[in-house]
DNA sequence: AATGCTCGCAACCGCGTGTGA
DNA sequence: ATCACACGCGGTTGCGAGCAT
């Protein structure tokens, strides 16, 4: 049985909205409320899709979006969240008023990898990289070394191969999760060309972002966690 | 000034999930 | 129990802006 397209596609405008669209999508929402999206565009007279309307409402023009640069205290509650829940960026976004998964999602893709690889953090799975003191190891050799508290896998080797792209692993940890949500985030602080977050930065629970996470994540602010930091 | 390259954001696509008939 | 439909989510892609050569 096939999937039926979301909607009728013939005739449908594809593409970055005009100022005129997202006028008339916002003014139909703002008085109409969110109704059934995939009414919505014939009612407020647009030429797009539900899904379309739906994703544009939600990144850009809801009225309590917070646009700019995420904050240092914003990433923190990303890098630690994300250690928690894996890519789930829609779960990630609840806890960041103003801000969408989309949102997230980019800013993990574009910042936030980049700046834990640098500080020596396997951006996949929030464990330390290996040290990259010495010369770099032949490929197959990095694949062997193990990494903290994780079996050596073909999971890793892809990671290895194409850590910018391997993310099914992610996704089906996240999904793993959701049965077993206890994976302790393990945050190495490691050579650094930026700026460098500590453990006790992250994990401080005198911090309100902490209590903040604990809140959601279920586990109590006196959470033990030197196991967390004896490991790093 | 022209061209090529990189980066970041907005938007699309396909799949999973929830719900009602 | 099954099916169809609508919505939500996460991964991926396309494009424009900024930067380097």
């Amino acid at each position: 049985m096939g999937r039926k397209p979301c909607c009728q596609k013939v005739g449908l405008k594809k593409g970055a909205w005009t100022a005129e669209e997202d006028d008339k999508l916002k003014n139909f929402i703002l008085t109409n409320g969110q109704c059934c999206w995939r009414a919505l565009p014939k009612l407020a007279g647009l030429l797009r899709c539900g899904k379309s309307c739906r994703l544009r409402w939600i990144n850009y023009l809801r009225p309590d979006l917070k646009r700019g640069l995420l904050s240092e205290d914003e990433e923190k509650i990303i890098i630690d969240l994300h250690a928690k829940l894996g890519n789930r960026w829609s779960k990630i976004a609840s806890h960041l008023p103003g801000r969408t998964d989309n949102d997230i999602k980019n800013h993990w893709n574009t910042h936030i990898k980049k700046k834990l690889r640098n500080m020596g953090i396997d951006p996949l799975s929030s464990n330390p990289l290996p040290p990259t003191t010495t010369p770099p190891l032949p490929l197959q050799e990095q694949i062997q070394y193990p990494m903290v508290g994780q079996e050596p896998s073909s999971d890793l080797v892809d990671q290895n191969k194409d850590s910018e792209t391997s993310v099914q692993s992610t996704i089906r940890e996240g999904k793993d999760e959701d049965k077993n949500i206890a994976s302790s985030p393990v945050i190495e602080v490691g050579i650094d060309e930026v700026q460098v977050i500590e453990p006790h930065e992250i994990l401080d629970p005198s911090s309100p972002s902490f209590s903040y996470i604990c809140e959601d994540l279920q586990f109590s602010p006196t959470f033990d966690y030197s196991d967390i930091l004896m490991s790093i």
